[in-house]
RNA sequence: GGCGGCGUGGCCGAGUGGUUUAGGCAAGGGCCUGCAAAGCCCUGUACAGCGGUUCGAUUCCGCUCGCCGCCUCCA
C-alpha cells in the first residue's frame, strides 16, 4: 500500500482506506482567474501521477477536484476587461482543461463548480451558527476559530502563536471576535456578483466550498486530501475546523505537494509576480520534459524548472522515443514481475518517484542487454512503467514525416547501396539542414526531429 | 519573532552509519559505423563549515554560515 508524508501527524503513514479497493481524493483544483503558471502544472502532473499510479495499482479511485468559479480577482478582472465574471471564470476554465491535456493530466472524476453548491454553502454556514462556531460580523459571517478543537493542526502550530501572527487591524475592522477568525460568507458590494442568503445577497469566502464538495462528493472521512503546501494553512485548516464545526468527520490523510521555485530560490507564486508561463512553455518544449522533470524531483521539495533543465530533459525524452521504436513489438509481452515489484516498492515509499524513474531508466539498459524473452519483458516493464502507472507516453513511431524528406531518405538507402558516399552525405547535410536527425540502422535510413 | 524545511560531483536530483554504483543531462576515452547518428563499455574520487558521538559519518548529535516556506490571496 502507498505510504506519504501526512501533513498533520508528521509522518509517513500507509493510506487506510474508508472503504476497501476503493480510494476517494480530494484535491483543491484552480480558482479560474487567469492563465495557469509552472506551479499549477508540476502540481497537477504530482496529482494526476498519484492517481495513475493507484488505478493502476488496481484501486478503485475517485477523484474529486472542485473548480472556485467566484472569487475576489475573478471579480477585478471582470471589472477591468469590461466583461462578465461568469464569462471571465469560463474562458480560464477552458484553458486550464486545454493545458493539463498537453500535460497528459487526466480529469477527475468530478470537477464541482462553486457556484452550483452556493445552497449548500449556505445551509453550512447555518449550521456552524446555530452551533455556536460562527457569527455575523461586520461585512458578512465570520467562523470561531477558536471555538473548534484543535484548531492549527495543519499551521503546526500553536493556537497562541497563530493568535500573534494575525493582522489585528483588518480582525477590527472586520469586526472579528478573534484575528484569526475567517470569512464564510461576504456581503457583496454594488454590482459585484451575489446570491442570496439569511444574511443579505453575498458570496461565499473560498474554504466553504472545498468543505461542502467533498463531503457531498466523497463522504465523511475520505480517504486523502491533498494539496499544494501554500493551502496546508489556513486554506485546509479552515475547511478542517468548518467539518468539525457541523460534527462531520473529514479527511483520514493530509497530503501537500511542493513548490516550485524560481531561479532566485523563491517560490513562483501569483503574488510576487514571478510565475513562468506554463502555456508558454508548453509551446516552447515537448510537455512530456515538463512531465518527467516532475517525475524526477520528489513531489515534497522545491522544484526549480527552466529553459537549461527542460531541454535536457528533451534530450532524456528522446532516448525514451527511440527505445520505444526500438523495442514497440514488447507493448504486447508480459512485463517482468521482480521490475514491476521493485517499482511499487519505490513508488510506495511515500511515492519515491525519482528513484522509481532512475529504476526505470536502468531496466531500459537491462532490456538492451538480455535477449529474447527476457529482453522483451524487462522493455515491456519500462512501458508499463512510464506509459500506465506515470502518465508519460513513449512514442514509437515518427509522426508527421512529409513525403519529401522520406523520399530523401530512400535515395540515401540506394546512394549507401551503391557505395556513392558523397551523395549519401549530400542527402545526410540536406535532411540535417532541415532540422532532421539521420541514423543509419539495419533497416536504411531513418529520420526523427 | 514563532513554527517547519533545505544546503550532495559541471548542472538537475535520489539515497545511505562502513563493503559495489543512485538515475538523468553534459564532458572525456573506447567499441561499433564507409563517415556519422543511435547504442554499448569505461572515466569523474560529491556530500556547506566547525566540533562531538563512533572502530568508522555524507548519513546520528550540537553549533555556525547560507537559503527557503508558512504565520496574508496563492498549487
Amino acid at each position: 500500500m502507498l505510504r506519504l508524508h501526512d501533513t498533520a501527524l508528521g509522518t509517513i503513514v500507509p493510506l487506510e482506506l474508508r472503504d476497501p479497493g476503493r480510494l476517494s481524493m480530494y484535491v483543491c483544483g484552480p480558482t479560474v482567474s487567469g492563465e495557469p503558471h509552472v506551479g499549477h502544472g508540476r502540481f497537477n502532473v504530482v496529482w494526476d501521477v498519484v492517481c495513475r499510479y493507484l488505478t493502476w495499482s488496481g484501486l478503485d479511485v475517485r477523484f474529486v477536484s472542485n473548480v472556485t468559479d467566484v472569487e475576489d480577482k475573478i471579480i477585478a478582472r471582470a471589472a477591468a476587461e469590461g466583461r462578465s465574471a461568469e464569462d471571465v471564470a469560463a474562458h480560464y476554465e477552458k484553458v486550464w482543461w486545454d493545458t493539463m491535456a498537453r500535460l497528459g493530466v487526466e480529469r477527475p472524476t468530478e470537477s464541482p463548480h462553486a457556484t452550483a453548491y452556493i445552497r449548500d454553502m449556505v445551509d453550512l454556514i447555518s449550521e456552524l451558527i446555530e452551533r455556536g462556531h460562527a457569527y455575523v460580523g461586520g461585512d458578512g459571517v465570520y467562523f470561531a476559530s477558536e471555538s473548534v478543537e484543535g484548531y492549527g493542526l495543519l499551521a503546526l502550530q500553536p493556537l497562541e502563536s497563530l493568535r500573534a501572527g494575525a493582522r489585528v487591524e483588518v480582525a477590527e475592522e472586520a469586526g472579528k471576535r478573534s484575528p484569526i477568525d475567517f470569512v464564510l460568507w461576504k456581503a457583496a458590494k454594488p454590482g459585484e456578483p451575489s446570491w442570496e442568503s439569511p444574511w443579505g445577497p453575498g458570496r461565499p469566502g473560498w474554504h466553504t466550498e472545498c468543505v461542502v464538495m467533498s463531503l457531498d462528493l466523497l463522504g465523511d472521512g475520505f480517504d486523502l486530501h491533498g494539496g499544494g503546501q501554500d493551502l496546508a494553512f489556513p486554506h485546509h485548516e479552515n475547511e478542517r475546523a468548518q467539518a468539525l464545526g457541523v460534527g462531520r468527520p473529514f479527511a483520514r490523510r493530509w497530503v501537500h505537494s511542493g513548490m516550485v521555485v524560481a531561479d532566485s530560490g523563491e517560490k513562483m507564486s501569483k503574488s510576487l509576480g514571478n510565475t513562468l508561463s506554463l502555456l508558454e512553455l508548453l509551446d516552447a518544449h515537448d510537455p512530456r520534459a515538463f512531465r518527467l522533470q516532475v517525475l524526477q524531483s520528489h513531489y515534497r521539495s522545491p522544484m526549480t524548472i527552466g529553459e537549461s533543465s527542460l531541454a535536457a530533459n528533451e534530450r532524456s525524452i528522446d532516448r525514451l522515443d527511440i527505445f520505444a521504436r526500438e523495442f514497440a513489438g514488447a507493448r504486447a509481452s508480459d512485463p517482468d514481475p521482480a521490475a514491476l515489484e521493485r517499482f511499487r516498492e519505490r513508488m510506495d515509499d511515500d511515492l519515491d518517484t525519482p528513484n522509481a524513474v532512475a529504476g526505470a531508466f536502468d531496466l531500459l539498459r537491462q532490456a538492451r542487454a538480455a535477449t529474447g524473452q527476457r529482453g522483451q519483458a524487462l522493455a515491456a516493464a519500462v512501458f508499463v512503467i512510464f506509459e500506465d502507472a506515470l502518465g508519460l507516453a513513449l512514442q514509437d513511431q515518427v509522426a508527421g514525416v512529409p513525403p519529401e524528406a522520406l523520399a530523401m531518405a530512400h535515395a540515401r538507402d540506394e546512394a549507401r547501396a551503391a557505395k556513392d558516399w558523397a551523395r549519401a552525405d549530400a542527402l545526410r547535410s540536406e535532411l540535417q539542414a532541415e532540422g532532421w536527425i539521420v541514423e543509419d540502422g539495419p533497416d536504411g535510413t531513418t529520420i526523427r526531429k
